[in-house]
DNA sequence: CGGATTGATTCGGGTCTACACGA
DNA sequence: CTCGTGTAGACCCGAATCAATCC
């Protein structure tokens, strides 16, 4: 850079390394000016919206102009790349990228270095460091203090509560009401349990219990204690099997009368922190016990079978049901990370033994042999796909009944649909990307762990005999009914309500609330931030680029990660390595986003931001460091929220995907076809869904059926060739009349080719008449009567003999004889017509379906795009709802379909 | 006090399976 | 009509966002 002197960094470092300055020098700006286009005054109102500033646009959103139409370049869809290729193209910069911040003394301390003689890249300690050290006495090495801490995790939980208790007591009086623990209540008495199964009991601790092989879901509701409103949240159902026929009768009817709240209309929902009143729920489900292996099937260790404990067993178990998934068992730290909680398991419960009761140490991967499990398991899968229809029946049955009472609760008197109420059963951790952490067990949940959250009022769900509940909580302001933490990450699980749940349904119809709300405000934001983009205050410039970035390109805002998740970033997080600038003003995005899905585009944005960017990259910023190191993501929403209470940079993606879909559909003409209404409908959302970055990984039979659909066209094509021929073969006057062009065989439709489609053609017509001739004769044998001989096969080949015949005179001749009776040139001119109908039906769904194969429509539809949208199109084009909405779309928007009429607007 | 952690909630793609669809 | 087969959508559970709290 020419002006290399000035820029010298007054950079305060932060651990990473570099850090911009806090006041930008004039002349950088100026220097850069001298490259670039000069980028003339913006005027108020002015949308940025993409593109060269020379012909920036001055449409505001409300109008028409979102700029998403002038998206350059957009490159994702064939340029883009899985994360699979895509991280294995990076692998070797990988491990070096891993730089983090240092704990704060550290950053104090660094901060006053000079910075030429810090090494840009500081390899930090491993993670639990200071903070943690010192929290947990000294008497752990740094090693052990993640062990220490996963173990805190769960030791700690309950002080942790107790203090977060005290804590929301002082700090209550204005935002939280208190929440009452019950956890010290001891009044459950163990051993007098209602009784469960048998099965329900694990580890030890169980009862034998004379009544324990009674289904769960046979035994009567218990008696509600300060039962006063609300039904019981689910009433036994009357007898089982044909019960279903009942059951949905029943529950038409419940909906019937629950159909008159209209929560969208009730005044008082919607604000407040109180989620609800009184609460009722069954608790949770857990998984089925472990199943041990039958004796004749087992681990093999370097030749030897060898019996495991069960709970290695089980360990093991997960890994061979794996073994078709190449995805995970080719993955070197699933099998480093899967090794290393086996062995510790097998370390605690003792070594296998082989048959003569040796014991067998197991110590190295390579030697295990999973096969014989996997095998089993196979087996056990195709008999079970091998079990009659009607047991099939039987047994979803047992299961769906067995279930019932945790389908659903009781919120505030009204019957509604649980979520998962299944406790996540134990397995192989896989995450996504490159997540560290792949392959670890995921250990089996326990009743202890689980804390439950009910009304005051309501009975407790029992906990599985002998076990307990580790909490029972009144938390009025919490939507869920059950939590546990997770051991992998110790990140908290939650039973929450179904989607198509009132409250569920509210806090959707407020997140789209908000996004209209940004509408209000968007000019403003957009005006201001492209006037701090030149901004001398370093922080401001940066989290003006940010905003726009946001706004622009649909980025996420990319909170900080740590380093033992997958490597991925958002605007905030992105990194040197990860923006591509060329001149004039074009910047390439690479990386990976959320779930390790990558983001590819090549766009090109304002001369400022380009300019800016480029002093975010500068010197000695290198690979690995932030661009935006004066930004957080907390900084960004604080901002944001200043312009509108609720905003943050999420609310950015909603508003525009929301937007854009508005703006296509708006535009849109109400003609021709439902199908093609649908189709219209369709290509919005995909491009909203491109917008977004929503991909999918194509899936393995493309190729071969975008082939096959080709090949079809293909033969229609040459069938309408061939019947053109037949024009001149009814009426030889036709030839002039169309002139010469017209009876051309399409060109990439060559001699071989053809002869090659006529074979097929004729080996198809065969098989056809076998297959049949086959079939008769079964169902003459079947009837005992006499079969046809071969003879009556070769006759009927005939026709297929024929039609070679045929096809060898045309290729000879050059002329096709007209088909069918009393052909006329009216009739070949309606049969013509009609194939290429079909040929331009086959066309677009080959498009759409290419144009589909790595872009997922459904996370826009379900998450981004404003249902009242597509109500509004709906009715407007009237195409039934149906055909955009699934069944459980309809019940989740429901207060959508029923909320709007025609001229909505978002 | 600003960064780290906690906790709750939304978002997200993969997998599995029932079911529609075409030969 | 039925028989595979391909695919939409339910289900699963991991990964983000972000406010509140902690330290």
């Amino acid at each position: 850079m020419s002006s290399s002197d000035d820029d010298t960094p007054l950079v305060k470092d932060r651990a990473n390394g570099a850090k911009s300055e806090d006041r930008i020098p004039k002349n950088v700006d100026r220097a850069l000016d001298k490259q670039l286009p000069s980028n003339g005054h913006v005027e108020p109102g002015v949308s940025i919206r993409m593109g060269p500033v020379e012909d920036m646009d001055v449409d505001t959103p409300q109008t028409n102009g979102n700029a998403n139409g002038k998206r350059k370049a957009r490159t994702s869809l064939t340029n883009g790349k899985s994360y699979k290729e895509a991280s294995s193209s990076e692998d070797d910069d990988k491990p070096l990228s891993k730089r983090r911040r240092t704990s704060q003394k550290q950053a104090k301390e660094d901060s006053d270095t000079d910075l030429s003689d810090v090494p840009l890249r500081v390899r930090k300690p491993p993670k639990a460091t200071a903070a943690q050290i010192g929290e947990s006495s000294d008497s752990d090495t740094p090693l052990n203090a993640k062990l220490v801490k996963q173990k805190e995790i769960i030791e700690k939980a309950a002080e942790k509560e107790a203090k977060s208790i005290r804590n929301k007591e002082k700090t209550a009086a204005k935002r939280k009401p208190k929440v009452i623990s019950e956890s010290e209540d001891d009044d459950v008495p163990l051993a007098r349990k209602r009784k469960q199964p048998a099965k329900r009991a694990s580890n030890g601790v169980q009862k034998p219990d004379s009544d324990s092989d009674v289904p769960l879901a046979k035994k009567k509701p218990q008696p509600k204690k300060g039962k006063a409103k609300a039904e019981p949240a689910v009433p036994a159902k009357k007898g089982k099997g044909k019960a279903k026929a009942e059951q949905t009768e029943q529950d038409k009817e419940a909906e019937d009368e629950e159909e008159s709240y209209k929560w969208w209309e009730d005044p008082t929902k919607g604000d407040g922190t109180k989620k609800w009143t009184t609460l009722e729920h069954n608790g949770v489900v857990f998984p089925p016990e472990y199943e041990p292996l039958p004796k004749n099937v087992k681990l093999i260790y370097d030749g030897v079978p060898v019996t495991l404990h069960k709970d290695a067993e089980e360990i093991a178990t997960f890994y061979g049901g794996m073994l078709n998934s190449t995805h995970n068992i080719e993955n070197p730290t699933f099998n480093k990370n899967f090794f290393e909680d086996f062995t510790a398991v097998l370390d605690k419960t003792g070594n296998g033994k082989d048959k003569s009761g040796n014991t067998v140490k197991i110590k190295k991967f390579d030697k295990c042999d999973f096969k014989p499990i996997f095998e089993h398991f196979e087996a056990d899968r195709a008999k079970k796909k091998a079990l009659p229809a009607a047991e099939k029946k039987a047994l979803k049955a047992q299961k769906d009944e067995a279930e019932a009472p945790y389908m659903f609760c009781m919120w505030d008197g009204r019957k509604q649909k649980v979520g998962n109420f299944r406790v996540e059963p134990p397995g192989l951790f896989r995450g996504r990307g490159e997540h560290p952490k792949t392959g670890r067990l995921k250990k089996r949940v326990t009743p202890e762990q689980i804390i439950i959250n009910i009304g005051k009022e309501a009975t407790v769900p029992e906990a599985p005999t002998g076990h307990r509940w580790k909490e029972i909580k009144h938390d009025q302001e919490g939507t869920w009914l059950a939590m546990w933490q997770e051991n992998i990450n110790g990140a908290y699980k939650y039973v929450m309500l179904a989607a198509n749940s009132d409250i569920k349904g509210q806090s959707d119809y407020k997140k789209f609330e908000k996004a209209r709300e940004l509408k209000k405000h968007i000019d403003r934001i957009r005006k201001d931030y492209q006037r701090e983009l030149k901004s001398e205050k370093m922080v401001d410039r940066q989290r003006a680029t940010a905003i726009y970035l946001i706004d622009q390109f649909a980025l996420r805002a990319g909170n900080e990660k740590g380093e033992d998740e997958a490597d991925t970033v958002g605007c905030c997080s992105l990194k040197f390595q990860h923006i591509t600038l060329k001149p004039p003003n074009y910047v390439i995005f690479d990386f990976l986003g959320k779930d390790s899905i990558r983001f590819y585009d090549e766009v090109q944005v304002d001369s400022q931001v380009f300019k800016n960017l480029k002093i975010f990259k500068k010197a000695p910023k290198t690979e690995g460091d932030d661009i935006f190191d004066r930004l957080t993501t907390s900084a960004l929403n604080k901002h944001l929220t200043s312009y509108m209470p609720g905003l943050t940079a999420k609310v950015f993606r909603t508003y525009n995907a929301s937007w854009t879909m508005a703006r296509l559909l708006k535009d849109m003409k109400a003609v021709g076809t439902v199908a093609e209404k649908v189709k219209a409908y369709n290509d919005a959302n995909r491009e909203v869904a491109i917008l977004c970055n929503h991909k999918r990984t194509v899936a393995a039979g493309h190729a071969g059926s975008v082939e096959k659909m080709q090949d079809k066209i293909d033969g229609l094509r040459y069938q309408v060739w061939r019947t053109k021929l037949m024009m001149i073969d009814v009426d030889p006057r036709m030839k002039k009349k169309k002139g010469a062009e017209f009876f051309e065989r399409p060109e990439d439709l060559d001699d071989d080719w053809v002869k090659q489609h006529q074979d097929a053609l004729v080996e198809e017509q065969r098989q056809k008449i076998t297959k049949k001739f086959e079939k008769e004769n079964e169902k003459l044998k079947a009837d005992g009567e006499k079969e046809m001989k071969p003879k009556e096969l070769d006759e009927r080949l005939e026709v297929a003999e024929e039609l070679a015949q045929k096809f060898k005179k045309e290729n000879k001749t050059g002329k096709v004889e007209a088909e069918g009776k009393g052909p006329t040139v009216d009739k070949i001119e309606g049969n013509i017509d009609k194939l290429n109908q079909r040929i331009e039906t086959m066309k677009v769904q080959l498009e759409d379906k290419e144009g589909n194969k790595e872009v997922a429509l459904g996370t826009s539809k379900i998450n981004y795009i404003d249902p009242r949208l597509t109500v509004v199109f709906s009715k407007k084009f009237d195409v039934p709802i149906e055909r955009f909405f699934s069944k459980t779309l309809r019940e989740k928007f429901d207060w959508a379909i029923k909320s709007v009429d025609e001229d909505w607007d978002f």
